[in-house]
This record gives C-alpha cells, structure tokens and sequence, in this order.
DNA sequence: GATGAATGAGGTTTCATTCAT
DNA sequence: AATGAATGAAACCTCATTCAT
C-alpha cells in the first residue's frame, strides 16, 4: 500500500501538472518535456506514471468527470417533492460546479475547451459525457414531471441538453475572470430564473 | 474575374473537403495529404491556395462565423417592440441556426468540437467570439428592457450567456442525429419554451 | 536567323535578370519565380530558354569565362620580351579585369562567391577553371623566364597562381566597394608593384 | 563537467561528419541524414547537438576561423624590427596555415569553397572574415612601415589584401593534392618570394 | 526508481519542372 | 510562343516513446 500510495500521490502531482500545462499551451503544443520541467522531474519519469501522452489527458479528464459526478450524485434526483424543494437543489448543485471549475479553472478550460478537440478519439467520448451529463439533468426534471410539479408536456430531453447547456456557457465566461468565484452567486441566480420562470 | 473567380471556386472546394476531414477525422490527426487525396489532387496544390494548415482552419471557421453573423444579422435587435414579436423573431433565429448546421453538421462538429482545442491560440480567438455572440444576444434582451415587455431587474449578461448555452447545447446534441433537420422543429420549441416561460 | 537571334538576346536578358538575383540572394535562395517575376514573364516561360536552374548558372558563369578570357586574349603571352614590356601588358591585363568585374559587381560577386558553392559539380569546375587561368598566367611568366628577362629558377606554376591570387582578392574587396571603378588604378599599381618588387 | 565535456565531444564528432560531407557532397546536397548515416546515429540525434542544418555549418566555419586566429595570433605584429625577421615570421605563419589546412583538406575545401555560396547572409559574413584577415595582415605590414624596414609608401590595405589572395590562392590548389603536406615548403618558398621581392 | 540520450515515424512545406491551354 | 496551375520529390525538423545506465 504504501508504495501503491506514492504511485497515486505522484500520479496525481503529474496529472495536476500536465492539466496546467495543457491548460496554458494547449494539448498538442505541450510536450512531455514541457510538464516534466514544471516539475522538475526527467521526462522519463513520466512514462513510470502514465502509459502516453493520451493517457494523462484521458486520466486527468476522467478525474474531473468523477469530480462532477460527486456534485452530482451529491443530491438524489427522486428526493424533491415539490418545485421549492427542487429550486433549492438546483442551486446547490450550480453552486457546486462553479465552485468544482472556479478552484480550479485551469481545469475548466481544459475539460471544456483545450481538451475538447485534442483528439478524434476524445472528442467523441466527451461528446458521451454531455449526453451523461443530460442524462443526469433528465433524472432530475423526470422526477419532477413524475411528482406533478413540473408539467407533464416538459420535453425532458430537450430541456435537459437546455440546462446543462446555460451551465456551460456560464462555466465558459467564468473561467476567463480573474476571480471566478466571487461571480457564482450572480450566475447561479441568473440561469435558475430563466430555468424556473423564463426571462419574461 | 474569371481567374480570381475561379481561385475562390477552388478555395472553396478545398475548404469544404478539408472541413470535413478535419470533422471525420480531426484536426490533428488530418494530414494536408488527406485533404488533397479526398479531391484528388497533389498535395502541393493545396499550398497554392492556403498558406498552410492553420489559415485553412482559419478559413473555415471565419467562414462559418460570417454566416453565423448573416443569420443573426437578418434580424435587427431594435425591431420588436412586445413579447410575442421578441418570441417570434428568436423562433426565426433558432430556426436558422438549427438549418445553417443542419445542412452540414461537419461545419457544425468543427465549429463546436474538433476545432476548439486545435491550437490554444484558435482557442482564445474561439472563446472571444463566444462573447461577441453573447453581446448580440444580449442586444436583443437589453431591446426587451429597454421596450419593458422584459423585466428590468434582468441580468443581461449571463441571460445572454445562457440562452446561446442553450442553442450550444442542442446543436452538439443534433449533429449527431442521423437527420438533424426533422429535430428542427422539437428543439427551438423546446428551447424557446424554457427561455420565455422556464420549465415550470 | 531572326528567330534565332531573338532566341538569344532573350536568354541574354533572362541570364542578366538571374545573374542580378543571385548576386543579391544567394544562388538557392533565388527562385525561377523571382528571376521570372524582375523580369515580367511568366515562370513557364523561363524553360523555353534554359533546359534548369543549374543550366542558367551555367550560362552565366560560361559567359563570364569568355569575357575574362578574352581580357587575357587580348594580349599575347609571347609577344613581350623586356621586363618593362611584360609590366605594361600585365596592367593592361590588370585593368580590364577590374574594368570587366568593376562595371558588374554582380557578376564578380556571383562568379566569386554566390556561385562557389552552388553545387558541388560547380565547385570542381570553378576549380578547374581557376587552374586554366593560372595557366594563362603561367603562359605569360613562362615567355618572360624563355626570353630571359625573368629568372631561370622561378616557380612558374606557384607564381601563377600567387598572381591569381592577388587579383582574385582586390576583386572581392573591390565589389563591395560603392564605386568600384575608382578603385582601379589604385589596386592595379598596389598588385603590380608587389608582383615586380615585392613589399620590400 | 563530464555530461557538458561528453556534449562537447559528440559535437566535435558531429561536426566533423559534417565537415567531411559538406566537402565531398556539396552543403545543399548533403541531408542531415547523410551526416548522420555516416555516423551511424539517428538523424533525430543530430539536433539534440545541432540547432539545424546551418547551426552545424557556422558552427564548423567558426572553428576554422578560430584556428586561422590561433595561427595568426601565435606572432606579435608589432615584434620584428628588420626584414629579416618579418620574412622569417611570414614563413612561420605560411607554413602554419599549410599546416592547417593540409592536414584537413576537407576543412579547407569547406572554409573556402563549398561553405562559400551555402547561403547568401553566410557569404556576406565570409566575406567579412576576408576583411578581418587583411586586417591582421595589414598590422604587420604597417608595423614594417612603422619601423621603417618596409617602404612609407606601401599601400598597405592593398597588399594586405594580395598577401591574403596569394595564400588563399595556394591553398585552393594544394588541397586537390593528393598530399597536401609535401607541398608546403615550396608554396611557402614561392609566395614568400613573391612578397619580398617580386617575380623579377 | 529515475533519468535523459537516442531514435525515427510522421508531417509540413518548398519549389523546380511539366504541360495543357 | 507564353503562361501559370498542378505536381510530388525531397528535405527539414519535432517530439512521443524506449531503454541502458
């Protein structure tokens, strides 16, 4: 254990370095080099932690899928009876990814921009993980249309992808400010009204 | 003209097969040899008519930003004066976004996908234009306050952030539908539903 | 005829036209295009008066060789038969030489140091060429130790060559000069007086 | 010091490969895959030494000029005060430029000829060497003049150029020597004649 | 376990040359 | 005869990956 636990405390070192680094320069403009230097490692030593090149950026992005699955699975989708009592947990949840994305929004930027297009292969897997992701946002809403509080002619697929879809483009704007966090509360009570009653 | 003419005729030629290369295959992993065996011409040919890997991604995607502008364009922000006339005019614009990707969902998979992480400068240029898009949008709300048929304590910013998250979202989602045209219809109504009156 | 005479005062023009470009970027560095395009004609066009690339140098420099050899032809190695004599012939010599290269420093340049190192091909033949010239020198001291007026133990082929030398370095200093023509008479009397009394 | 010492010796190593191939081949038709086969490494390793191509050019030439200073810098200019003893450094320094050049033909063929036209900013600084060298050369002529054993009338930038073309002259054709070495003695005897009393 | 020297596949780009118009 | 669009050989160079130390 031990020694398996130095792997991980150095995987994750590594990982945080090359999401950084991708973050900053982009996924094929930084080489291995390029993230061994930061940490003062030889590039080598790279290849003891990691299988290729691929294989960080997949690891460093499934990270943050499991981090989103947290906020996430934080809240259960069957647990609200009534539209307060939903409201209420969809502002926990946004709060809970700004705040994931606002610590850290190198990361950000790499799961919703660098990363996106690094690679074929990728961007069809992170094309899934938004069709996940509705499925997730789906749950919540079906439990609503199913408990009454929500109308039963919701297109819940479509409404789905609208929601998850405000959270991104928030996400985007947030990671260029300076201080990202100090934003949440604005954006969260902003896309939560237009979720619940509309612009109008 | 002719020769003139017939080099833009030509540029688009190249464009088109590049884009959908870069979109089957992506950016990366697409060699300038693939574009030209795709029309079957010598690869040297194509550095007579681009200047090298990147303008031609240049290209495309200003490109596609033009006729994203003309869309947007074809409506003019100030012209509405109630609710339903705003309503009305963002059905127009959902409906044209929808057929501009519709039609090719390769440009779309490159626009949104493929060729976001290309290059971190590209990624820059891709974020700021998200803003811009943004602030056209948010013409169109800051309109609706100004009139008064949209409520004046509306954050325009992130509501426009929003809506265009939305439309983000449910493009990604169509252009991996078989037939992206026939959703047309389902998702601008689905959007447009949660933009004026939210899921409730 | 006619035709044949357009033919070559077209090459001529054309050869004019590479020759300056050379001069001025380098053998390689110089496209067919460039020399096409100083000269307002299609690049095409360029083959219909010379076979390649390498062919126009050729020209050049097989054209260069015949001026300077008819600079030397000019004088006959055995006509002289005093010291005095041969000295007058040698600054005749002397000043066509720098007349030749002083009215086209582009060719002087070419023919001494753009042209070099073209191609290795190039470089045995300038060689040689260096070594028949030192044989015309060679001519000329060797009349002067048969006729007696220079001394029986000079080495004929290494006093050549040394003479060679010297003009072969005032012309290189000379080509950078603004005005090389003014030049002349000075570098002349210089060369001349160490080749018949030395420095001392 | 033993990683920098073995970086170093590999470069000599490379630059040596080099220098050979850029004689025998020519500079532009030489690939770093030739240098690199005739050592036996991978072309890839080549530029874990070498910048690129030209890198390895300057870098060869810089050497040569180096040692042509070291030659040149092993007399005192202003050291001799008769005749005698400035003939007797000349041929010191003659038979040492011989000597250096001799041994490595290729070097010589390099520093002088094929190097030459390899690229037209290196012509310009080659050139410039040529300049620098007379220079040097004109030190000691002025020195003689300064001490009175060399005529106040001498031109002394034009003989230093002479003195410079007469060696470089002898240079050019001993290093098509099959051995360049046992020529020395009478190229030096030759020139050295030449210089101190003229062809008469 | 760590290192970094060595490697070579792979991709971009240039440009001399051809040839149909 | 003139043109310039098309071509593809050829060369440079990068960098992910391996492996001996």
């Amino acid at each position: 254990m031990p020694a398996d636990d130095l792997t991980q405390r150095r995987r994750r070192e590594i990982a945080d370095a090359a999401a950084l680094t991708f973050a900053e320069q982009g996924y094929h403009a930084t080489g291995i080099a390029d993230i061994a230097q930061r940490l003062g490692i030889g590039h080598g030593t790279f290849y003891r932690y990691f299988k290729n090149k691929r294989d960080i950026l997949e690891y460093v992005l499934d990270e943050v899928t499991v981090r989103l699955g947290e906020v996430l699975a934080a809240e259960d989708p069957t647990s609200t009876t009534t539209l307060e009592e939903y409201r209420a947990q969809v502002e926990r949840i946004g709060t809970g990814l700004f705040q994931l994305f606002g610590d850290e929004p190198a990361i950000a930027r790499l799961f919703y921009v660098e990363g996106v297009g690094a690679d074929h292969e990728f961007s069809e897997k992170w094309m899934d993980l938004q069709g996940a992701f509705a499925a997730v946002t789906g749950a919540y809403l079906q439990n609503g249309v199913d408990r009454g509080f929500l109308p039963a002619d919701l297109d819940v697929e479509v409404s789905a992808r609208a929601v998850n879809g405000m959270i991104f483009a928030a996400l985007l704007a947030v990671i260029r400010d300076p201080d990202p966090a100090a934003e949440t509360e604005r954006w969260v009570a902003g896309i939560t009204r237009i979720m619940f009653a509309g612009i109008a």
